[in-house]
Order: structure tokens, then sequence, then C-alpha cells
DNA sequence: ATGCTAAAGGAAACCGGTGTCATTTGCAAG
DNA sequence: CTTGCAAATGACACCGGTTTCCTTTAGCAT
């Protein structure tokens, strides 16, 4: 007898040194299963309707195996209930989450944000939820974070977005560890039913040939960074554009630039101080398109009138500035809706047969930053 | 025996209409199933170091109750093999997971996104995993909403960004099921366990001390939503600076807001309409703020020499656009991360005895957009 | 030596689902 | 009237941890 209270205070101990949570609201909680509130069980749903577990499971599942009067019985008693499955429970016994994890690298606040929206749509009404994890591209430790992520989460599948998508031996590992995945990118980067693509490239030249129209044919380019495959897609676009109008262009209209704003308020000083200079600037994002104003402002340019400028991304900014930036919209939100279903197809019941788009275009979106050059 | 054949098959095609996902990384999983290198259990490391799976489980739990040979043996055997506990085996055991909710009702990208950065520093390295989960503050069914995703999920604790933060329901219901919750707020809202708070009233006096200070006197405001405890503080922080200073403004220099841009403009015009028109803004936001900017531009009003600016957030838009705009910088990392930290200390090794504060200070961060106001 | 206590650790139940396999029932064919 | 087979359902083990409770062992006073 003493010794069942001595054993119980010393498990006491060591629930205590486990996790030292005992503050007000664990009392709150003890209340709460006093409640015979707490919540039912799959337990408790099959002794309601006079059925097995086994039973209770294949209603929750869609068994087509079953009865219908079953199956009227137990839904009867579930809504009755509100019974909802347990998810870890569910997660143990399948080993796999009903988690869906976002794996992004992207300084762009904007993007990430849209993206998270256009999933999150997706997953609602869905027993899915998103887990985000921002992993540093330049750590060595990179793959090895993600894998111990994947594998210890076992998460359902996973949304990459770029530049970390680019990425192939992430997608290896994916495919290693058995976890579905979807990779966003700028241009086809897999197979369909692992990539969401926009096109940047004839965006682009869709851009430049406007320019065009307009009468410019000193244009600037400022890059994005080397090894990105928006980056990349992007100049082409430019290059191809100008090839087809036949201009030929000095290489030193082409400015590097790193996506950031500062870096394009640098590209900018480096392209005005040619001469002659460029009557129109194409910056490969908003942020940096968003530097050549400030630049061109530096320098009391007027813009547009001594300078015409198109961005790319339509970001929140671009439509802040003044003048409002002429930009290329991609469609962030429906790519990230897009990217969801395809993960989840196929584990969610209204979604039969139908399949998402894999690649999405591209608007541009004119505002008041692009005017004929003036006469010179 | 052909029975049991037959009844295989059966059970295949329950298992099929359960979650239909039979594509080639199956095929992969399986495999690696095979391979022996799939992940060790507590199981295994009990055997492997010949003592119970509830010593192994003491050792991970750090129980004070453990020969320290014992320990050590154990902790070899999982070094070697790598083990790491399953997450979701935990989580039903406990009944309650290593997940951490993020609830938001913010418009604003970037603040939302600071403060997922803030709380992911805090997380990384601990089991903990960020789950994001935006509501929608009209919806009527906001609070089951949110009832639904904490009781399913069985979170182990919760930030609540502002303003749905403000909404003490919420509290409450976090609770009542005794999900544990940090709040964020402009103000101090709840006790100091449950809390983070930014000092905006005090912020915002600064600033207005230092548009007096510039010689303004004439200064218009631009409100936040009503109901918005920002919107409020932020406004007793205007009126407190002026009553301070013994100005005595009219009730027109103060409009109505909603913290968009497109409200920023309006408002911007309806004070710019009055005569004589004020010689300083400040806007409660800084997308406001760059409204204030936008329809001063569309007038014609240069900035800052006939009209100064002061925002507050100090977003990326406000050291983007021309002139560089004058703003309250709240830090909102610093905030998200001790958000975490009150959550999950006590869960943590390293954790012992670090109170995090609960109260953070703002600071103005002086640009381009404030300069004395012209003589008149 | 004996008895008592505390420390250390193990056996088995449990958390709430799912998978495997067996059983019951109804019905058509032989 | 069996026999054979499919449909419907259930019993039970299992997923990988934690908790409860019990046993073994060692140390110490008597």
């Amino acid at each position: 007898m003493l010794s069942t209270a001595t054993a119980s205070r010393i498990e006491a101990v060591e629930a205590y040194s486990g996790h030292a949570c005992y503050d007000s609201r664990m009392k709150n909680a003890e209340k709460l299963n006093e409640t015979p509130a707490s919540k039912p069980t799959i337990n408790d749903i099959a002794r309601l309707a006079g059925v097995s577990k086994k039973t209770v499971s294949r209603v929750i599942n869609r068994s087509p195996l079953l009865n219908e009067d079953t199956r009227e019985r137990v839904e009867a008693v579930i809504r009755e209930t509100g019974y909802v499955p347990n998810p870890q429970a569910r997660a143990l016994a399948l080993g796999r989450n009903f988690l869906i994890g976002l794996i992004h690298d992207n300084p762009n606040a904007q993007m990430i944000l849209n993206m998270q929206q256009g999933i999150l749509e997706a997953l609602h009404g869905t027993e899915f939820e998103l887990v985000v994890r921002p992993v540093d591209r330049g750590s060595a430790t990179m793959l090895s974070d993600v894998r111990g992520f994947l594998e210890r989460q076992r998460l359902f599948g996973v949304v990459i977005l770029p530049p970390i998508s680019e990425n192939d031996q992430l997608a290896e590992l994916c495919d290693e560890i058995g976890c579905r995945y979807v990779r966003m990118g700028s241009a086809v980067l897999d197979d369909a039913d692992h990539m969401v693509a926009s096109n940047d490239r004839d965006a682009v030249v869709e851009a430049i040939r406007y320019l065009i129209s307009q009468g410019h044919s000193r244009i600037g380019l400022i890059a994005g960074p080397h090894g990105f495959r928006s980056a990349r897609e992007r100049r082409e676009g430019f290059e191809i554009a100008l090839a087809e109008a036949g201009i030929k262009l000095p290489r030193s209209l082409v400015a590097d630039g790193h996506y950031t704003f500062e870096s394009g308020i640098a590209a900018t000083d480096s392209l005005l101080d040619l001469s002659p200079r460029p009557t129109a600037i194409f910056a490969c994002n908003d942020e940096m398109a968003a530097g050549v104003l400030f630049a061109a402002r530096e320098r009391g340019l007027r813009v547009p009138e001594d300078l015409s400028i198109i961005g790319f991304d339509d970001t929140p900014i671009a439509s802040r500035v003044w003048p409002p930036l002429t930009t290329v919209r991609w469609p962030i939100i429906a790519m990230g809706r897009s990217a969801a279903l395809k993960l989840i197809s196929g584990s969610i019941a209204h979604a039969d047969e139908v399949t998402e788009p894999s690649t999405f275009f591209s608007t541009l979106i004119r505002r008041g930053s692009v005017v004929p050059p003036a006469k010179a």
C-alpha cells in the first residue's frame, strides 16, 4: 500500500521532468476531461451504432463494401455526436500525416504569402493543414535538414517554391523518401504531376515587344541572379524579342541584378551612366524596377518622360509607387491552388478526374511607367 | 484458401477506395520498407540497448530517475542508429501535438511573414513545427472554425496575430479547449504569459513630437479602422502629443482610413481639400502613408517640401517610394520569437528560467519625408 | 541476519485509428 | 439439399510512443 503511494509520487516526478508545463491551464484541461463532453472516439461511435470499430472506419473512409443501412446508421451517430477522427491516430496507423509542407527560400514576402493563400484555398474543407518550412539555400546542411523534416513529420506532400524548387537534388530526395511533391517554377522543370510553371519567357517577350511598339530601341535590361532559372528565362525573353525586331544592342545595356531593390539602384546607375543612355529599362522583378525608379529620381530624371520602366511580378509595390509601374503579373494564387490540388487530388472526395493545369500564363499590366521615348 | 485470396482482393478494393493514391511513388515507398534502412523505432532501440521501451522513453524525456550508466548506453544506441521519436505516436499518446499554430486575419503580407520568421527562429532546433491558419474575421463561423481546428489538431499552442488577437472570445476559446496561446497586440490585452505587446501609443507620441519640433502645427491624421485596438492606440498617441504641445485642431483634420493604400488616397484627398491645408500628415500605417504620397503627387504637390508625411510599420514600401518615408518601426521578428518562446518554454531543454519580455519598444525611423513646413 | 525503504527498470495496458484475416449470411448453381 | 462464392461485418494485431503499476535490487538501520 505504501509502496503504491510511493510509486505514484515517483512517476509524478518523472512526468514533471518530462514536459514541465504545470500552469493554470492544466487544471482547466483536467476539468474538461471530467465533463462527459470530451471528444468521442471511434470506439464510442462503434458502441452507439452497435457495430465494430472497423465498420466505423469503413464509413469514414467511404468503403464501397458497406451495406447502405449500416452506413446510414453509423453516419447518423457520427452527425449526432459531432465525431471527428483523430488525425494523430490516423497519422500513426497510416504512417503518414495529413500535412502539406511549404518549402521556400525566397525573400519575396508577397509571393510566399500569395502562394500560401492559394494552397490554403485548395486545402480548405479538407483534413489537410499547411506547415511552412523556410530553408537556407546556402547552407551545407540544407538537404539533410529537409530530409530530417520530411522523414520525421512524414508529410503527405510538399510544395516547393522557387528558387529552391530548381534544385533537382531536393526533388530526388522527396522521391527517395516517398513524399509527394510539386515544384513551382518559371519554366517546366519536371513532369506534369510534379510541376506547376509559369511562362516567364513568353511574358517577357510580350513586354519587350510592347516597349518596341512604343518606339523604344535602346532598352536596358537588369537581369536576375546567375543560377536562377527565372532569371535565365526572363533574360532569354528579352533577347528573343530584340532579335525578332532586328535590334542589336551592346553588351553594356545588360546589367546584373540580384532581385533586390538596392541591386536595382546600382544597376540603374551603371545603365544611366552610358551615353547615349537607354530610353527604357526592363527590370527582371518589381523590387529592382522600384530601384530603377528610385535611382532615376535621385538623378532628377522624370519617369516616364525621360525613362520608361517595366517590372515583373506585379507585387504591391508596383502599383504604389509613382508613377505606378507597368509590369508582368503571374497568377500566383491560382498556381498555389493548383499545386496543392495536384498533391491531394485522389485523396479528396470531390476531386475525381480533375486534372490541374501545369502551365499558367502571365499578362502584361499596363500602368503609367511606359510612354514613347522623347525625340532625341 | 480460396476464400483467403478473395478476402485479400476485397480489402485491396477497400483500401483503394479509402485513399486512392496508387501512383509510381507508392512502389518506391514499398521498396524503402524492404530496405533495412527504414527508420528505427523505440522498440529497436530498446532491443539494441537491452532495456525496455519505457527506459528508452525515460531517456528521451530526461527522467531524473535513471542510472547514469543506463542512460549513456541508451544514448549511445540512439546516436548510432540516428533514432528520432515518431512525432505522430507521441502526439497520440500524449493527446497533444507538437505543432504551433499561427492564426491571423491580416492583409499585411510583410508583417505576417516577419512574424513567421520570428516564430520559426524560436522553433528552430526543437521538435515543433509551425502550422498557418488564416481566418476570416467577418465570418459568422469564425469561432467554430477555429474551435474545430484546435480540437482536431490538438495543437500545442497558438500565436494569434492582430487584429484578430484583440478578439477576447478567441482567447477564451483557447482557454476552454486547453490550448496555450499568445496574443500579439498594440497594447497590453492579457496577462504577461499570454501577450506580447508593442507600445504603439508612445511611438506615435514620439513621431508627432518630432513633427511639432520641425515646426508643424497643422497636422492631419489618417486613422485606422474603427474597432482595431492598434488604431485606437495610435490615434490616442496623436491626441496626447498635440495636447501636450497645446495645439488644438479642428475635427476635420482627422480622416478615417482602413489601413489600405486606396483609403490613404481617399483620406488624403479630403485632407488636402481643406483650407488651409495641413503641412504634415501622419498616417496610421505605411500602406496609407504611401497613399498620401501618391495622392499628393497626383495633385502636383511636392513631398516633403509642400507636405511632410510619417507612416507606421516600416514595411518595405516605406523605404522604396520617393522620398523614402519617415516611419515607426516595431520589432516584429523579435516579437514573434518571443511569442513562440513563451509558448514552448518549459518544454525545451535549454530554456530554464528564461523569461521572455512582454512589451517591445518601437523606434522612429527618420527618412526623407519630413522637413519643416514652408513659410506661409 | 532481518526488515524497510528508495532507486531503477520492466510488463502490460492504453492512445485512436487502420490492416489482415476470419466469420457469418444470402443466394445461385449443381 | 448441398456446395460455392461474394457481400457484409467483426476480432484482433499493429502503428510507436506514454502511463500505470509492479518487481527487482541495493543500501541502510536495527
